[in-house]
DNA sequence: GTCTATACAGTGATAGAC
DNA sequence: GTCTATCACTGTATAGAC
């Protein structure tokens, strides 16, 4: 982390890292499958506490709103905290092409664990990826607000927010007739 | 695609690419940015297709029926007549993590440019991205099914009906109350 | 015996100089 | 278009820790 924010991602070799680290470059490929996987650690864990949320969530809940509850809950108890973190990452990530690809696809595998989950609920499919998918664009919208933008609005509000859009968005007919509340 | 069906994709070198072109490795690059982005070569043009059939959109439509009308014209358009391709194509991609890192974000941007698209239809954020990504999540599903099933049913034909899936998944309140129709 | 690290020697994608 | 360097990543053989 701290080679990639000094000098960037693509002029940080592996060499480095293992040298910085006191390892050889063997070793570090031990450790993550290639030189992206660094910044991707947390993401098994995230996904972890999301799939037990969503299959945790209260039965009577629609599959959208058993996303979104989860979500919110790994909002509060894990984001939050890491706000900075959250932030030095993200520029590093939105820095770079190949770091963008990775975090699309850590997300995407995160949305079909999602939708694995709400199947173990009863959600048959296509409604179990499309409510995963869309909940997962929620989050990214949310998410990139509270990463851009200074404000002390927190990333749970942002994303309640968020997700009354999405309903909205793909709710009504023709024109934006419906009104929020 | 020859070499990449034969030996798959990370069994081909751009060596060997080069030399069934009858070109030198250097020219390769000078066409294409990485080996993978020989596979991607449409998407420049799906993407200005798709923008100019949402800023041609009836201006009545909301902003989820205009990408559902857009992304409905490219499968009748588009698609259709190539299924053979995008089903070989879509079988080499599967394959490999890079490359499904690659559609990933070429999927991403598309959605970016269509958020762009519906803005300058009026539509403010986050509406546009929620709907160009709920949209391209739509479209992806359907693309999925249209290629895994052998059926006879159009590209056209499942995507209606993925959206239909979609408007009903984040349409309701709690459990499945409402009906398909 | 299993786990974790190292040393060493490639292969092949990609970038730069000319 | 050619030549060449860099560097991510892999295969394999080996050795200490528990």
């Amino acid at each position: 982390m701290e080679l990639y924010r000094e000098r960037g991602f693509d002029r940080t070799t592996v060499a480095e890292i293992a040298e910085r680290a006191g390892l050889t470059e063997r070793t570090f490929f031990r450790h993550f499958a290639d030189k992206r996987e660094v910044l991707f650690w947390g993401a098994g864990a995230l996904q972890e506490f999301l799939v037990a949320a969503v299959e945790g969530a209260p039965p009577p809940l629609a599959p959208l709103e058993a996303i979104a509850v989860a979500l919110d809950a790994a909002a509060a108890d894990i984001f939050e905290a890491r706000r900075r973190f959250a932030c030095e990452r993200q520029a590093i990530i939105a820095a770079n092409a190949e770091l963008r690809e990775r975090e699309l696809i850590k997300l995407a595998t995160l949305a079909v664990a999602l939708a694995e989950a709400l199947r173990r609920r009863g959600v048959t499919d296509p409604s179990a990826s499309l409510a995963a998918e869309a909940g997962i664009a929620a989050f990214r919208v949310a998410f990139e607000r509270w990463v851009d933008e200074p404000g002390t609005e927190t990333l749970s509000e942002i994303l309640r927010a968020s997700f009354d859009e999405l309903r909205l968005v793909t709710g009504g007919g023709r024109t934006e007739a419906r009104r929020r509340g």
